[in-house]
DNA sequence: CTCCTTTGTCTTTTT
DNA sequence: GACAAAGGAG
């Protein structure tokens, strides 16, 4: 069957309509990904070379799964369209052609950690206080006036010239000044400098705006100034733009994302098509159902009715935990059942607001012995080793990048502290040149003949990396930087299980750039850093590998589960405190529940914690108004064990105020945020409803947290790793970390009072 | 001058 | 509860 005879009515419009502008109104889970892919094959088919087609995406993720759908559908043809996200596109782009802005071709991409390195610098050769100017406020203003596209004098005009503002001003200003002389960008300037390209160098315009017959561009409710200036611009010629999206999935304003963007597309192209999809090839119907229910309690939103021809499948869990550990044992412990009936691992997610969530939840199911993967947080790139190794090659590549010179320039330690960097940073300072150029030029400096000798050993091993990396291929210089720095070798001085954890990581790094060198033969280290720089972690998800995905709901965007649960269902958790009163940071929030929501294919399990720790206290949390605005019919409250055995109580009456049924009206459970905590359980016999199994039978079936003290030379066994023996231990009760060397070789280190270890005899 | 310990701060989401 | 800045010892 051909692929168009596989598409409804408005899809197959959505892919037909190929010329002038059009607005996909695209449902969650609407087939809005199964629509672009057979656009851009149905453009290819129609005779349209497929580099004259540009498709943008949001993650790299969906770029591959783009790439990979259309070559099904076209054949190999579709790798010569452009199928990227906003942020590689604008680097291949400006690698062809930045140096009209003065910039050399191998600049950097500071990436969140670096912009902040760079804030610091500018703050304090501003000798701004950090008490009335904290970096973070910095950093703030500098973002928003990106997102807005404003200069600093414009920022300045814009927000009211005062004392305060100009200073503010000025250090946007000097940290741009900075940004320029390290050679480097931010990811906001990836954008901002295409732009800019475009506009002083009409014919570079005209090469693209020529180039590209056909733009589309997916969630498009996220994009953000910048992003829509640069869409506008591509398809300005032509006029062929696609652009799908939701405007019930806009979670990105925090980050100058512009919902109008999606709500004022029509203003902007009078002559739209506009094509509504709203049948739900995803969820159950109750699923569906509770999130229509949700999203319905905001305002202003593009009218749409989402339905689905599926059954209504089962209720929508609800799971009353006693604290944040009951809530993530009852995730991990019902993922395993789970999967024990037959699901897949990777076809399970556990969502959640925050990163800080996230601990808890692993550590649960770490003891619950069920394979996860926790992405978000930290990702591989962003712990220190592997930042130190990549800034080496950031400042091989581009010895004007001070930052990465910084950093690096006394690690592994070598003896040039703090007095030593700043007199090398004043004498580029005075001489105009980089960091790096100060160093090779020690001897000028004016230190002393002890620092000046440890200088010169760096400059040098600086310029033997140099060689190496101009005649070597790129994994034989991973292991030549390796080697030389001799940063493993300083690990291997103290043999701790963290350093040996960063021994590995190192590898993986080599590994890394082993496998990029495979899948680009003629990479160049320079590509090897874009690429890190602009990947992420969920980027690499991958559902097939059997593990359960914890992520945060921002990145669970565009993916799907069978099964989903929603963790930390409560007020001032989600929605988040300080979004509470505020009406449009609200409506966010409630979009982020629905974006949540519409993940789950088959099954939805929300989950809160009477109590939990949150910031520096235990606090108790009313449950989140989101649950409240499911109807009570839609959901089967405490009823989420899945353990047949024991009969289920059904249509329990409300004995706790959590369940209690309550009117939906969106103002009333407004009010109620500000009315007198709901009542509390106060009688826990009041739950001991005979079969029904709750909070607390939960955080029995992991191991006792009752204090547990080791010393060297037990021999212990641990619920997932095994038997093994005690090598060390550290701190002292509660505190008491244990550090066993398994009988498999491996050595690990637990919190004793938390780990699922016990002694034997 | 470095490195280790202590103290204090601050917690949203990310290309 | 994690991490940075600051302070003290070698």
């Amino acid at each position: 069957m051909h692929y168009l005879d596989t598409l409804n009515p408005q899809q197959r419009a959505a892919v037909e309509q190929t010329e002038g502008p059009l607005l996909v109104l695209a449902g969650a889970g609407s087939g809005k990904t199964r629509v672009l892919t057979c656009r851009v094959a149905h453009l290819i088919e129609q005779g349209v070379p497929p580099w004259k087609i540009l498709a943008i995406t949001f993650t790299n993720k969906a770029a591959r799964e783009m790439v990979d759908r259309v070559d099904t559908l076209a054949g190999e043809a579709g790798h010569d369209a452009w199928v990227s996200t906003f942020h590689s596109c604008c680097a291949r782009i400006l690698r062809r052609d930045i140096e009209k802005l003065g910039y050399k071709r191998e600049f950097a991409i500071y990436d969140e950690d670096d912009r902040m390195s760079a804030i610091k610098a500018v703050c304090k050769a501003m000798e701004l206080n950090d008490k009335e100017y904290p970096p973070k406020v910095v950093r703030a203003v500098i973002s928003d006036a990106k997102n807005r596209m404003l200069t600093p004098s414009e920022w300045l005009e814009d927000e009211g010239d005062n004392f305060r503002n100009r200073k503010l001003s000025e250090a946007y200003q000097r940290y741009e000044n900075m940004l320029r002389g390290n050679n480097a960008l931010d990811f906001d300037d990836l954008l901002i400098k295409t732009l800019v390209l475009m506009s002083e160098h009409p014919p570079v315009l005209e090469y693209y705006q020529d180039k590209f017959d056909y733009v589309l561009v997916d969630e498009y409710q996220d994009t953000n100034a910048a992003q829509y200036q640069f869409v506008r611009l591509m398809a300005g010629k032509k006029r062929n733009l696609c652009v799908v999206g939701d405007d019930d999935q806009s979670i990105y304003g925090w980050r100058g994302a512009d919902i109008r963007n999606i709500l004022e597309f029509e203003r902007d192209f009078p002559d739209c098509k506009i094509i509504k999809l709203e049948q739900n090839y995803r969820s159950t119907g109750n699923i569906l159902d509770a999130a229509n229910q949700v999203i319905a309690h905001n305002a202003g939103r593009k009218e749409k009715a989402l339905w689905t021809q599926s059954d209504s499948g089962e209720k929508v869990g609800l799971y009353h935990a006693m604290d944040e550990r009951d809530e993530a044992a009852f995730a991990a412990l019902m993922s395993k059942k789970l999967i024990s009936q037959g699901c897949r691992p990777g076809e399970i997610a556990v969502l959640y607001r925050t990163n800080a969530q996230s601990r808890v939840l692993e550590e649960a199911f770490v003891r619950a012995g069920v394979p996860h993967r926790v992405y978000g947080g930290q990702r591989f790139y962003d712990r220190k080793e592997v930042k130190d190794l990549i800034a080496y090659m950031r400042a091989l590549v581009n010895p004007d990048d001070d930052i990465s010179v910084r950093r690096i320039i006394n690690e592994p330690k070598r003896g040039i502290g703090e007095s030593t960097i700043d007199a090398l940073a004043a004498h580029a300072e005075v001489n105009g040149i980089s960091l790096m150029a100060a160093a090779l030029d020690a001897g000028e400096a004016g230190l002393s003949s002890r620092a000046e000798k440890l200088v010169s050993g760096f400059a040098a091993l600086m310029m033997e990396l140099t060689e190496a990396l101009y005649t070597q291929t790129i994994s034989e210089f991973a292991a030549t930087l390796i080697e030389k720095t001799g940063y493993v070798k300083a690990l291997e001085q103290s043999k701790t299980e963290e350093n040996e954890a960063r021994i590995e990581n190192i590898h993986e790094l080599e590994g890394a750039v082993s496998e990029f060198e495979k899948l680009n033969p003629e990479g160049t280290l320079s590509d090897f850093l874009e690429n890190v720089a602009l990947i992420t972690d969920v980027d690499n998800l991958n559902q097939t590998s059997g593990a359960v995905t914890l992520m945060t709901l921002h990145s669970a965007k565009g993916l799907e589960f069978d099964a989903v649960f929603l963790a930390g269902m409560e007020e001032g958790v989600f929605p988040l405190s300080r979004a509470m009163f505020d009406d449009d940071a609200l409506e966010e929030e409630r979009r982020l529940a629905y974006v949540g929501i519409t993940r789950a294919k088959k099954r939805l399990f929300l989950s809160h914690a009477r109590t939990r720790m949150l910031y520096n206290s235990r606090s108790a949390n009313q449950l989140s108004r989101f649950v409240d605005e499911i109807p009570r019919r839609l959901i089967q409250d405490g009823s989420v064990r899945m353990d047949a055995r024991v009969p289920r109580p059904m249509g329990r009456a409300s004995a706790d105020g959590y369940s209690a049924p309550r009117p939906s009206a969106p103002n009333y459970s407004y009010a109620r945020a500000q009315a007198a905590p709901a009542k509390q359980p106060s009688q826990p016999d009041a739950l001991n409803i005979p079969g029904l199994r709750r909070g607390a039978d939960y955080a029995q079936e992991v191991p006792q947290r009752a204090l547990k003290l080791f010393k060297p030379g037990d021999s212990v066994v641990h619920a997932v790793f095994g038997r093994g023996r005690v090598e060390r231990v550290e701190g002292e009760d509660s505190a008491q970390k244990v550090i066993v060397r398994f009988d498999n070789g491996s050595l690990k280190r637990f919190s004793a009072s938390i780990a699922p270890l016990r002694r034997i005899d």
